[in-house]
DNA sequence: AATTCTCATCGTATATTTACGATTGAATCG
DNA sequence: CGATTCAATCGTAAATATACGATGAGAATT
């Protein structure tokens, strides 16, 4: 999507974005419901769930790792997928406190 | 980016990744967090306060208004950018949805 | 009527995303 | 060891996103 300048932002809005981010694909919503609410975390397990490609699953999975809402423990011959636990707090705080202050409808008056 | 396949997934995975998409780009988040605090809404204010070229600014503005989490309002010769109540209790309702249950640890043990 | 102001849209270059088949790597099983 | 299984990675095609300059549309001002 060309570049985003990243620089100019803050920190913190890029973090708001990044997290964001990972929601921002019904397949990521879909891999995050799944390990929310089923004990398997097995990435063949997601990938019999979701009606995509192996290799397009496992490019989700990178995908949210990179940001930090999972990691992944090898567990021959299987790969099991967990949510970070610290940054899903994270991620709870930060869209928390976004949608926190009752919005000013004192606008365009 | 290529084609996401949305036919196969719910309407709300759809929904709350569309949701999250307007949180996904560090300007958008810039431009929501203004909204909030500050009184005005005016588009100009708006490119001021972003290191955004005007029309990149009005892209994302753009996106925000097909999102749905923003209405604009002409008020000659500006126009008005107001978050949209219902829709931004609806992204509210679902993130917290989202955040709410604790989590299962009891994953890859 | 001409100018100015504000904002949307067009056109475009470039980077990134999404998706998938094919291949590779690592480990277990026969 | 050879075969199989699971998952990551490679390579690639196509769509979309980001960004910006330039242009256009609409209204108010001069």
């Amino acid at each position: 999507m060309g570049v985003t300048k990243t620089q100019v932002f803050t920190d913190k809005q890029n973090r708001i974005a990044d997290l964001a981010k990972a929601l921002a694909h019904p397949a990521r919503v879909a891999i995050i419901q799944h390990l929310l609410k089923e004990k398997s975390c097995v990435c063949g397990d997601l990938v019999e769930v979701l009606p995509l490609a192996q290799a397009t699953v496992s490019q989700h999975l990178k995908e949210l790792k990179n940001i930090g809402i999972l990691h992944g423990e090898i567990n021959p011959p299987r790969v099991c997928y967990c949510i970070n636990e610290t940054v899903w707090q994270e991620a709870k705080a930060i869209f928390g406190e976004i949608f926190e202050p009752d919005i000013e409808v004192a606008c365009c008056k």
